[in-house]
DNA sequence: TTGCGTGCAAAGGTTTTGCATGGCA
DNA sequence: TGCCATGCAAAACCTTTGCACGCAA
C-alpha cells in the first residue's frame, strides 16, 4: 500500500511550523525548537521534513548570508509571485513584501533585457526596519518572534 | 618587510580572470581552468585567491543555485550599486543588468517598507536568454564564453 | 636572508545516505 | 503484517586551517 504515515514527528512539526508561519528555520533550529516543546526529533529527520514541505510547496528553502538552508512554512497559500522576498543580511530572516511593483520589474526585465525573472527564487539582501535601529541584532537563529512580513 | 609578493601563480591567474571579466568561477574551476592553461594551481591557492580578491573589492562572491560559492570578477570598476545582478539558475552564471529601475526600487521599498536594500548583494533569480532558448543547458561551469552583462 | 605564498593533508561544518529498528495503518 | 518513518552513524561535500617547504624581494 502507498501512502504517507501520520506520525508524531511529522504531526508536531506541522503544528509547529504553522503556529510559527512564515518565520524562517534550519532544519537543526527546527529541531532544537522541537526539542524545547518536548517532543525529540532527530536532525535528519527534521532535514527530510522540511524537504518534503518543499516538495509540497508549503514551504520555501534558501540559504542565509552564512550560506546555511533554512526553510519558511507558508501553508502553500503564499503566492510569490506577488511580493518580493528579502532577506536581512544581520538578523537573517526572510520577509515577504507585497508589492506592485514586483510584476512592474519582471515585466520590465524580461521586455527590456530579455531576463526571465522568478520571484519566487529571487531574493534581494539587505536591513530590516528592527535592525536598521542597531542594537546588537538579535542573533539569526529566527526564533525571535518575529512574522514574515515587514 | 610588509607587501605582497608576486608569484606566477597569481600573475596567471589574475590575467586569466582579466581575460574572463564578468564570467563566473567556483575555485575548483579556476583551479582546473588554470590547469587546462597549464599552470597548475592548488585547490587551496585558489580560494585564497579568489577571497582576497574580494577583500580588495576586485570580484564578488556569491552561492549559486547549488549553494557553490561562486565569484565574479570585475576589476573593481563595477557600479554595483546601479545595477541588477541576475542569476540564471540553469547555467548559474551572473549577469549584470544596468537599469535605472535600481534606485527607483531601492527608493520604494525604504519608503514603503522600511527595508534598506542592498543593491551589491542582491540577486534576482531566473532564466537568462540563452537558457530560456531551451536545449540542454550549458551546465553551470562558466566556462562557456559568456560575459557578464546580458 | 626574510617572510609571504603554496599546496598537501587534515579539520570543520552542513547536509545527505545507509541501514537496522520502530511505529502507523 | 507490510510498509513507511525514524534516528544513529557514517559518508559526502565544500571550504577553511595548520604546517612545512619553496620562492620572491
Amino acid at each position: 500500500m502507498r501512502g504517507e504515515y501520520q506520525t508524531r514527528q511529522k504531526r508536531e512539526m506541522t503544528r509547529f511550523l504553522a503556529e510559527h508561519a512564515m518565520q524562517c528555520f534550519s532544519a537543526e533550529e527546527l529541531a532544537r525548537a522541537m526539542e524545547a516543546e518536548g517532543v525529540r526529533v532527530g536532525l535528519t529527520t527534521a532535514y527530510r521534513f522540511l524537504e518534503s514541505l518543499c516538495r509540497q510547496q508549503t514551504a520555501r528553502r534558501y540559504q542565509d548570508a552564512r550560506g546555511l538552508l533554512r526553510y519558511q512554512y507558508h501553508g502553500g497559500d503564499a503566492d510569490c509571485e506577488k511580493h518580493f522576498h528579502v532577506m536581512c543580511s544581520r538578523c537573517g530572516n526572510m520577509f515577504h513584501v507585497d508589492c506592485e511593483m514586483v510584476s512592474e520589474l519582471s515585466r520590465h526585465l524580461y521586455a527590456e533585457h530579455g531576463f526571465r525573472v522568478d520571484a519566487r527564487e529571487s531574493v534581494l539582501v539587505g536591513l530590516c526596519r528592527d535592525c536598521q535601529k542597531g542594537g546588537d541584532g538579535h542573533g539569526a537563529d529566527g526564533t525571535s518572534g518575529r512574522d514574515g512580513d515587514l
